[in-house]
DNA sequence: GATGAATGAGTCTTCATTCAT
DNA sequence: AATGAATGAAGACTCATTCAT
């Protein structure tokens, strides 16, 4: 009966929820959440004030579900980039600039995202670490634990460790101008974090 | 007996003004600066939801304040932490050690004003930033420019250095449960950024 | 063959139509009219949100016909029940319990209109006088007036006398719990009825 | 420090509460819960959309205020006009004119009352059953009871015949025209009720 | 006939701010 | 200085209705 083929319809549909998601994340970006306007976002992406309610159920329901989107892009991303190298200073490296990459290709996602680590709303705070312990499982036992393992990292403490790592990650990561221009270079910040674990006299590996 | 009058009246603007921006702190960081409702901030400070404007022109003047004497207190509580420390090693541990000691003491003004770092208000940020610009001269000049001199620190580039610091700090300071416990040890981040910067074979001085 | 498709289309048409007033009829009685979601209704009888349109104008014409085919079945009820019944006593039994049969088989319809009937909407009360008017005039003209005539009442108002027997009727009627079960049973209802027109010392017939 | 004294200040409250419940009745017996529109009823009590908010925390709460204000009211007015009454049948005549004077007198309050008497909103029906409880009580306790052990009603069942009497009351109340004119008489409703219950040849008293 | 994506008018609610007292 | 009643702009959300397919 229907006019349309169900995969059409499923085609429209999904490309809807990207643009509304799209929208979503410069509109965040740009004002916060608290300030993010549904209506404006409905709008930006070229639709009427409701149809964003077609398709999430609420300004939570659509954040939540930018962050969800947000990290399974970051970690695709980043799994792409460092699952080739092979060494852990390479690794070290390729985690670092694949974060600035991430960045600077998906600006306003990750500003939108940033945005809610620090902010107040507990609630997606809480989401934003289940959707990134991925990644943080990633970084621990892909890069830290090799290195203390084959000795070219100190003997430091894993948990911590991976902590600290994330944190100069994120925090370098999101220090961007207004274009998105990143004031660190990731040559550099690897390079603090490879002197903070190496292992003295260590042979890069 | 005027002018004690006079000033007991000073005395008394000064105190209410402290005990609004004492409410404001707490419902900033409660719920961020965009959700955080200025009646309420005038009434949980014990007086009527108009006073608040007898004192601040509105919502913005009051977080300017706050960002302001916050920045301010946390210089003060650094500085007297530092400045009797000789050593570079001592100077990095007692600067992580007053930045977590910062937070857990001031809790709300410390939320507040990372929740603004990371958040999309501009505006805010630029005040944020230029009144913590005592806070990163200081680093720059009496941590980071002595260990290099000294070579106790790799000849690394003083001002990105100062931001890596900075970030390391704000980040990790930053993360604390919702009472107010940091997740990380000041002693253990001090280490990190010790071994990241330190000369190999420096003496610790 | 071409008739044959003709009647199979309008057979297929009137199933359709039937299911979406039972449909409407449901979820009018849960919400009421202006919280009923044509979308729910239209929906929940198993078709696409628009479909309902191709049925009725709107919403109004949605319940107008709702109205008049509850009326119709209810008319259609009690005729059957009551005009086998000769005794103005045994009459004024069988029509409390047709009523309260009515409801209990026909709850959603009957919330629905009850809801009509003491709600805000003068048009759509208008509507639902309008179609119940022929069972006001069969009560009158089929129970009162013999009842008085034959002395079997005492000489009320026929008019007066309707007007209070369908009051109580409609009342009793609608107090049924959240299952449809009655808070009143009819025979209790219909004595007092009966107590209330009969003649002293008359004689049931 | 206030420049209003407290009681002045309550005085205008209490007003101004006044006011905005006046106003609810009528837009909700016009329109009924559902579509009253909280912003009018501000707007038409003569004040901003905001100030309602400022009284009540919300639409539900206005109205079950309306109907808590409503049934002391009308339980007041009920019990002024019979507890003077001795008799058993002056006091059934008493009750069903105060309802008509009720009615009469508070139109609008008494519309929104039926409204949702006969709605759907459970959770109102509900608020409205218990503020209505100390009338049921009082006609069960000070006519029915009275009545049948005085011997001047028939044995009946005192609760059924308590409900029995209250959905009179209620539909034969709540029939009225645009301009609050009841369609009956309440000597009318009362004879008919009086023949209901009454003993036969029992002596009025 | 049926579909369902899209629309946008309409409503409840919040709250920064004003101001008469 | 302080008060708190009042304001009204702004924004999240609902849903009856349209219409291209």
């Amino acid at each position: 009966m229907a006019r349309h083929k169900q995969s059409e319809r499923e085609e429209i549909r999904r490309e809807t929820r990207q643009a509304l998601l799209d929208s979503a994340a410069v509109e965040i970006a740009r004002h916060g959440y608290d300030n993010a306007n549904v209506n404006t976002i409905s709008q930006s992406a070229g639709f009427a004030k409701g149809t964003v309610y077609n398709y999430f159920p609420g300004k939570e329901a659509l954040l939540t579900a930018l962050i969800e989107e947000t990290a399974s892009l970051h970690r695709t991303f980043i799994l792409e980039r460092i699952q080739t190298e092979k060494g852990v200073h390479e690794r070290l490296v390729a985690f670092f600039r694949a974060g600035f990459d991430f960045v600077t290709q998906y600006l306003p996602r990750a500003q939108a995202v940033i945005n809610i680590l620090y902010g107040p709303h507990q609630h997606f705070k809480e989401t934003l670490y289940e959707a990134y312990q991925p990644i943080f499982a990633f970084v621990g036992q892909e890069i830290i634990a090799p290195g203390i393992q084959s000795g070219v990292f100190r003997p430091v403490s894993p948990g911590y460790t991976t902590t600290l790592l994330m944190t100069l990650y994120l925090g370098t990561c999101s220090q961007v101008d207004e274009r998105g221009k990143p004031m660190l270079d990731p040559e550099v910040v690897a390079d603090f974090a490879w002197n903070a674990l190496k292992q003295e006299y260590a042979v890069r590996r």
